[in-house]
DNA sequence: ACCTGAACACCGTTCAAGT
DNA sequence: ACCTGAACACCGTTCAAGT
């Protein structure tokens, strides 16, 4: 015993010999990003990860401190890909636009790992670092004040973060919305959700299935119009006349 | 050995004596949420909460299918205690406001569990059923069509989700946002972030500390501001003279 | 420096057995 | 019906040892 155990080639302790890629960082998070891209963050455990590796589970706590590092390490490694599309000469209004929705993407194309990019704070603050100049740099020419403009970008953020947690969380593509619910709504007893049982009634079929893309638009449509109207009302404060 | 072990009351197996409360569905359910209001999620493991009830870790078995279903259980309960102050007289945009600070509260009083709310599908479809019939009885006076209202309450509702969480993640109160970001911000290479560098400049020692009942209003007036003006939008399409 | 083996103190859950 | 004990197949991490 203690050669050629099962697929892993390594064989003796120490340094790894030559021509073998040694263990760093990177390749730990790529491999880890592999397991929760494809099989949930569940599967990651960090002896299934030493062993993807064809390395000893606790060779990686020589290049992270430990699970919850190698967590937030993929969720880094994930953000620092967002790239936007450059929108320098277009409104404010479609440079936020263009910010949210990529934003959205970098949530969408890695839906196991949602719930920690949406919930570490750690990633977010690295996030606004990287990727959210451009999101000021819009918000900025509304003429709102420094402390509004940040209230704005966070809430901007919150609900990009609360859309894609739900998209995430869902069947591929639209879910139904109206077969289930609805459903449940008439058998509620007597009537206590009048107005939940008159919307969904009144979508019917046509509504049944949820259409992510779409109530995406119209929440960023929300919020843009409700950041153009505080910004008017901040502009005719400052000179009401 | 067999009896006497540790501080559990219970001494033989089968049936619970007379004078013992049998274990209950709610009694499980609430044990368990005092120790992840107590001591986070990281504590919630069934042996430790048989422990706690005084209980074999397989008892639980017969009344909770295994530990997901304690988990989305504890989101249910939590998610039904939502209570609003009555705001039946008033104009949609309060009532809208009422319901936003009710699902803000519900997350807020359990930080610990806040992910799995925001998270758990099942449980928000709980809460629409159970608690959204005052966001969607509001809704219906804007006069939008159904299926833009069923995406502003969820645009809503993302909002306040995405919002919770951040809340929830954070140390109590406010948290510093100026100075380690605004260090952070000072140290990036040459200025590749101008727009981030001036807002937070501009906000210095005043608005070093993030106020979250001031950043949650900002926001749900962007939202409301916003339903105004695409319902107003809406309405003057119908009849365009 | 970098990697390993064995061990520690846990998990959730199945299964057969008790009353 | 309701509860239990032992066992199975895992965990993350510490620590002392190897090269």
């Amino acid at each position: 015993m203690g050669n050629g155990k099962g697929e892993a080639r390594r064989r003796g302790a120490g340094r790894p010999r030559a021509g073998q890629e040694p263990l760093t960082r990177e390749r730990i998070l790529d491999a880890a990003l592999r397991i929760v891209d494809g099989e949930g963050m569940g599967a990651l455990s960090m002896r299934r990860l030493a062993a993807d590796l064809g390395v000893n589970p606790m060779s990686i706590y020589h290049h992270l401190p430990g699970k919850d590092a190698v967590v937030s390490g993929l969720v880094g490694v994930v953000f620092s890909g967002m790239r936007m599309l450059p929108s320098e000469g277009l409104p404010w209004q479609e440079r936020v636009r263009a910010y949210a929705h990529a934003h959205r993407g970098i949530v969408r194309s890695h839906p196991n790992l949602a719930l920690q990019i949406v919930s570490n704070a750690a990633a977010v603050s690295e996030a606004v670092l990287s990727g959210a100049e451009p999101l000021y740099g819009a918000l900025e020419e509304t003429g709102l004040p420094p402390k509004t403009i940040v209230r704005a970008a966070d809430s901007l953020v919150d609900f990009v973060q609360g859309f894609s947690l739900g998209e995430a969380s869902n069947p591929s593509g639209g879910f139904d919305i109206g077969s289930e619910l609805l459903a449940r709504i008439e058998t509620q007893p007597a009537d206590n959700v009048p107005a939940l049982r008159r919307v969904f009634e009144a979508l019917g079929e046509e509504g049944a299935r949820y259409d992510f893309d779409a109530g995406f638009e119209v929440g960023l449509d929300i919020l843009v119009r409700g950041i153009e109207v505080i910004a008017a009302e901040g502009a005719r404060r400052e000179r009401p006349g």
